[in-house]
DNA sequence: TTCTTTAATCGTAACATTGCGATTAATTAA
DNA sequence: TTAATTAATCGCAATGTTACGATTAAAGAA
Protein backbone atom coordinates (compact mmCIF):
# COMPACT_ATOMS: atom_id res chain seq x y z
CA UNK A 1 0.00 0.00 0.00
CA UNK A 2 3.17 2.27 0.52
CA UNK A 3 1.50 3.77 3.89
CA UNK A 4 3.97 3.22 6.59
CA UNK A 5 2.18 1.61 9.57
CA UNK A 6 3.49 4.14 11.81
CA UNK A 7 1.04 3.32 15.03
CA UNK A 8 2.78 -0.45 15.37
CA UNK A 9 6.25 1.36 16.14
CA UNK A 10 6.93 3.42 19.22
CA UNK A 11 7.34 7.35 19.19
CA UNK A 12 11.44 6.85 19.15
CA UNK A 13 11.34 4.48 16.05
CA UNK A 14 9.08 6.95 14.14
CA UNK A 15 10.64 10.08 14.99
CA UNK A 16 13.90 8.43 14.13
CA UNK A 17 12.43 7.08 10.68
CA UNK A 18 11.26 10.69 9.87
CA UNK A 19 15.06 12.64 10.46
CA UNK A 20 16.40 9.88 8.74
CA UNK A 21 14.28 10.46 5.60
CA UNK A 22 14.83 14.04 5.67
CA UNK A 23 18.40 12.95 4.99
CA UNK A 24 17.39 10.36 2.26
CA UNK A 25 17.71 12.50 -0.67
CA UNK A 26 21.18 14.06 -1.39
CA UNK A 27 20.04 17.40 -2.51
CA UNK A 28 18.72 18.05 1.29
CA UNK A 29 21.90 16.34 2.49
CA UNK A 30 23.84 18.92 0.25
CA UNK A 31 21.90 21.87 0.74
CA UNK A 32 22.43 21.20 4.39
CA UNK A 33 26.37 20.85 4.05
CA UNK A 34 26.37 24.07 2.33
CA UNK A 35 24.31 25.86 5.32
CA UNK A 36 27.13 24.44 7.40
CA UNK A 37 30.28 25.28 5.31
CA UNK A 38 28.89 28.92 4.71
CA UNK A 39 27.63 29.60 8.31
CA UNK A 40 25.36 32.20 7.56
CA UNK A 41 21.91 32.94 6.22
CA UNK A 42 21.81 32.02 2.57
CA UNK A 43 19.95 34.42 0.85
CA UNK A 44 19.02 32.80 -2.73
CA UNK A 45 22.03 31.50 -4.17
CA UNK A 46 20.73 27.70 -3.21
CA UNK A 47 19.48 27.47 -6.60
CA UNK A 48 22.85 27.70 -7.92
CA UNK A 49 24.80 25.85 -5.48
CA UNK A 50 23.07 22.58 -5.95
CA UNK A 51 22.07 22.72 -9.58
CA UNK A 52 18.20 22.00 -9.30
CA UNK A 53 15.11 23.79 -10.98
CA UNK A 54 13.89 26.69 -8.27
CA UNK A 55 10.34 24.77 -7.78
CA UNK A 56 12.45 21.71 -6.69
CA UNK A 57 14.54 23.65 -3.89
CA UNK A 58 11.78 25.16 -2.76
CA UNK A 59 10.18 22.05 -2.08
CA UNK A 60 13.41 20.18 -0.70
CA UNK A 61 13.41 23.48 1.49
CA UNK A 62 10.03 23.09 2.66
CA UNK A 63 10.87 19.64 4.00
CA UNK A 64 13.75 20.60 5.78
CA UNK A 65 11.67 23.63 7.18
CA UNK A 66 8.66 21.67 8.58
CA UNK A 67 11.07 19.21 10.60
CA UNK A 68 12.41 22.20 12.20
CA UNK A 69 16.10 21.29 11.18
CA UNK A 70 16.36 25.15 9.07
CA UNK A 71 14.53 28.54 9.77
CA UNK A 72 14.27 30.97 7.06
CA UNK A 73 13.85 34.50 7.15
CA UNK A 74 12.23 37.26 4.75
CA UNK A 75 14.78 40.02 3.64
CA UNK A 76 12.97 42.04 1.05
CA UNK A 77 12.30 39.78 -2.16
CA UNK A 78 14.59 36.89 -1.24
CA UNK A 79 14.51 34.50 1.63
CA UNK A 80 17.63 33.57 3.95
CA UNK A 81 18.09 30.16 5.28
CA UNK A 82 20.45 28.63 8.04
CA UNK A 83 20.76 26.18 10.22
CA UNK A 84 18.28 25.90 13.31
CA UNK A 85 21.10 25.05 15.68
CA UNK A 86 18.87 24.27 18.47
CA UNK A 87 16.66 21.90 16.56
CA UNK A 88 19.81 20.69 14.97
CA UNK A 89 21.27 19.43 18.44
CA UNK A 90 17.97 18.19 19.73
CA UNK A 91 17.97 15.87 16.19
CA UNK A 92 21.40 14.51 16.88
CA UNK A 93 20.72 13.24 19.86
CA UNK A 94 18.40 10.93 19.22
CA UNK A 95 19.79 10.11 15.53
CA UNK A 96 23.16 9.21 17.77
CA UNK A 97 21.87 7.31 20.21
CA UNK A 98 20.55 4.88 17.79
CA UNK A 99 23.75 5.01 15.51
CA UNK A 100 26.04 4.04 18.68
CA UNK A 101 24.34 0.92 19.59
CA UNK A 102 26.77 -1.16 19.40
CA UNK A 103 27.32 -5.56 19.57
CA UNK A 104 29.03 -6.61 22.07
CA UNK A 105 32.17 -8.29 21.84
CA UNK A 106 30.67 -11.87 22.62
CA UNK A 107 29.30 -12.85 18.65
CA UNK A 108 26.79 -15.54 19.41
CA UNK A 109 26.20 -15.65 16.34
CA UNK A 110 26.22 -18.90 13.81
CA UNK B 1 10.29 12.58 -12.26
CA UNK B 2 10.75 10.89 -8.51
CA UNK B 3 14.63 10.00 -9.88
CA UNK B 4 16.87 11.66 -7.57
CA UNK B 5 19.72 13.19 -9.89
CA UNK B 6 23.06 11.15 -8.52
CA UNK B 7 25.31 12.62 -11.06
CA UNK B 8 25.15 16.30 -9.69
CA UNK B 9 26.28 15.40 -6.20
CA UNK B 10 29.27 13.68 -4.67
CA UNK B 11 29.84 10.67 -3.74
CA UNK B 12 29.86 10.80 -0.08
CA UNK B 13 26.48 13.08 -0.16
CA UNK B 14 24.99 9.82 -2.55
CA UNK B 15 25.97 7.47 0.30
CA UNK B 16 24.74 9.46 2.76
CA UNK B 17 21.51 9.66 1.32
CA UNK B 18 21.54 6.01 0.96
CA UNK B 19 21.86 5.19 4.37
CA UNK B 20 19.68 7.62 5.58
CA UNK B 21 17.03 6.07 3.30
CA UNK B 22 17.10 2.65 4.56
CA UNK B 23 17.04 4.44 8.36
CA UNK B 24 14.20 6.39 6.86
CA UNK B 25 10.97 3.51 7.89
CA UNK B 26 10.30 2.70 11.44
CA UNK B 27 10.33 -1.28 10.47
CA UNK B 28 13.48 -1.16 9.71
CA UNK B 29 14.54 0.90 12.18
CA UNK B 30 13.14 -1.31 14.69
CA UNK B 31 14.41 -4.83 13.51
CA UNK B 32 17.83 -3.23 13.67
CA UNK B 33 17.10 -2.00 17.52
CA UNK B 34 15.95 -5.75 17.99
CA UNK B 35 19.01 -7.28 16.56
CA UNK B 36 20.84 -5.03 18.87
CA UNK B 37 18.94 -5.81 21.92
CA UNK B 38 18.89 -9.65 21.36
CA UNK B 39 23.08 -9.72 20.45
CA UNK B 40 22.86 -12.61 18.55
CA UNK B 41 21.66 -14.03 15.53
CA UNK B 42 17.89 -14.03 15.32
CA UNK B 43 16.31 -17.28 13.82
CA UNK B 44 12.55 -16.61 12.43
CA UNK B 45 10.73 -14.56 15.09
CA UNK B 46 11.32 -11.25 13.44
CA UNK B 47 7.74 -11.49 11.89
CA UNK B 48 6.07 -11.93 15.65
CA UNK B 49 8.25 -9.41 16.83
CA UNK B 50 7.80 -6.91 14.92
CA UNK B 51 3.61 -7.34 13.22
CA UNK B 52 4.16 -6.72 9.50
CA UNK B 53 3.40 -9.97 7.45
CA UNK B 54 6.29 -12.30 6.41
CA UNK B 55 6.90 -11.11 2.52
CA UNK B 56 7.42 -7.77 3.93
CA UNK B 57 9.66 -8.06 6.55
CA UNK B 58 11.78 -10.28 4.14
CA UNK B 59 11.67 -7.51 1.63
CA UNK B 60 12.89 -5.08 4.54
CA UNK B 61 15.59 -7.93 5.45
CA UNK B 62 16.65 -7.65 2.04
CA UNK B 63 17.55 -3.85 1.84
CA UNK B 64 19.22 -3.79 5.60
CA UNK B 65 21.45 -6.99 3.98
CA UNK B 66 21.91 -5.03 0.54
CA UNK B 67 23.29 -2.34 2.10
CA UNK B 68 25.37 -4.71 4.36
CA UNK B 69 24.05 -3.80 7.69
CA UNK B 70 23.23 -7.16 8.35
CA UNK B 71 24.39 -10.76 7.49
CA UNK B 72 21.73 -13.65 7.06
CA UNK B 73 23.10 -17.15 7.50
CA UNK B 74 21.36 -20.26 6.36
CA UNK B 75 20.68 -22.34 9.45
CA UNK B 76 18.09 -25.51 8.60
CA UNK B 77 14.97 -24.10 7.13
CA UNK B 78 15.48 -20.74 9.20
CA UNK B 79 17.79 -17.79 8.07
CA UNK B 80 19.64 -16.05 11.25
CA UNK B 81 20.27 -12.89 10.90
CA UNK B 82 21.90 -10.56 13.00
CA UNK B 83 24.19 -7.25 12.99
CA UNK B 84 27.28 -6.53 10.56
CA UNK B 85 29.55 -4.99 12.93
CA UNK B 86 32.09 -4.06 10.64
CA UNK B 87 29.78 -2.59 8.18
CA UNK B 88 27.56 -0.54 10.78
CA UNK B 89 30.87 0.91 12.24
CA UNK B 90 31.63 2.01 9.16
CA UNK B 91 27.97 3.26 8.12
CA UNK B 92 28.38 5.10 11.80
CA UNK B 93 31.44 7.24 10.77
CA UNK B 94 30.11 8.77 7.79
CA UNK B 95 26.79 9.53 9.36
CA UNK B 96 28.57 10.89 12.30
CA UNK B 97 30.80 12.78 10.03
CA UNK B 98 27.64 14.30 8.64
CA UNK B 99 25.30 14.93 11.86
CA UNK B 100 27.99 16.41 14.12
CA UNK B 101 28.74 19.61 11.91
CA UNK B 102 28.04 22.36 14.23
CA UNK B 103 27.22 25.65 13.48
CA UNK B 104 29.86 28.40 15.19
CA UNK B 105 28.97 30.75 18.07
CA UNK B 106 28.93 33.54 15.97
CA UNK B 107 25.77 33.68 14.74
CA UNK B 108 26.03 36.34 10.98
CA UNK B 109 21.93 35.02 10.60
CA UNK B 110 19.49 37.78 9.72
C1' DT C 1 8.89 -40.15 -1.06
C1' DT C 2 5.53 -37.11 0.99
C1' DC C 3 4.51 -33.68 4.47
C1' DT C 4 5.86 -29.77 7.08
C1' DT C 5 8.28 -25.67 7.98
C1' DT C 6 10.50 -21.50 6.80
C1' DA C 7 11.94 -17.71 3.97
C1' DA C 8 12.40 -15.71 -0.67
C1' DT C 9 10.23 -14.14 -4.69
C1' DC C 10 6.36 -12.72 -7.76
C1' DG C 11 2.70 -9.76 -8.86
C1' DT C 12 0.06 -6.05 -7.95
C1' DA C 13 -2.57 -2.33 -5.61
C1' DA C 14 -2.18 1.80 -2.97
C1' DC C 15 0.38 5.46 -1.92
C1' DA C 16 4.62 8.64 -1.71
C1' DT C 17 8.45 11.20 -3.77
C1' DT C 18 10.79 13.85 -7.12
C1' DG C 19 11.29 17.26 -10.68
C1' DC C 20 9.91 21.05 -13.18
C1' DG C 21 7.03 24.28 -16.27
C1' DA C 22 3.62 27.54 -15.36
C1' DT C 23 1.61 30.49 -12.31
C1' DT C 24 0.97 33.24 -8.26
C1' DA C 25 2.28 36.24 -4.32
C1' DA C 26 5.06 39.53 -2.23
C1' DT C 27 8.40 42.96 -2.19
C1' DT C 28 11.42 46.50 -4.19
C1' DA C 29 12.79 49.69 -7.94
C1' DA C 30 11.69 52.90 -11.42
C1' DT D 1 1.40 52.86 -10.82
C1' DT D 2 4.11 49.62 -13.56
C1' DA D 3 8.02 46.66 -14.14
C1' DA D 4 11.35 43.61 -12.16
C1' DT D 5 12.85 40.27 -8.85
C1' DT D 6 12.44 36.39 -5.93
C1' DA D 7 10.37 32.45 -3.79
C1' DA D 8 6.18 29.70 -2.96
C1' DT D 9 2.60 27.07 -4.83
C1' DC D 10 -0.02 24.42 -8.40
C1' DG D 11 -0.48 20.66 -11.44
C1' DC D 12 1.15 16.84 -13.41
C1' DA D 13 4.16 13.09 -15.26
C1' DA D 14 7.55 9.77 -14.08
C1' DT D 15 9.36 6.96 -10.79
C1' DG D 16 9.93 4.78 -6.18
C1' DT D 17 8.15 2.56 -1.89
C1' DT D 18 5.34 -0.30 0.93
C1' DA D 19 2.35 -4.06 1.99
C1' DC D 20 0.70 -8.49 1.36
C1' DG D 21 -1.70 -12.69 -0.87
C1' DA D 22 -0.08 -16.30 -3.61
C1' DT D 23 3.50 -19.01 -5.03
C1' DT D 24 7.98 -21.05 -5.11
C1' DA D 25 12.33 -23.00 -3.21
C1' DA D 26 14.92 -25.38 0.09
C1' DA D 27 15.67 -28.05 4.02
C1' DG D 28 14.32 -31.34 7.60
C1' DA D 29 10.89 -34.79 9.57
C1' DA D 30 7.96 -38.67 9.10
Amino acid sequence: MGLAKSEMFTDQQNEIALFAKVFGHPARVSILQYLFKINACVCGDLVNEIGLAQPTISQHLKELRHLGLIKGNVEGTSVCYCIHAENWTKMKETMLAFLNQDVAENENCC
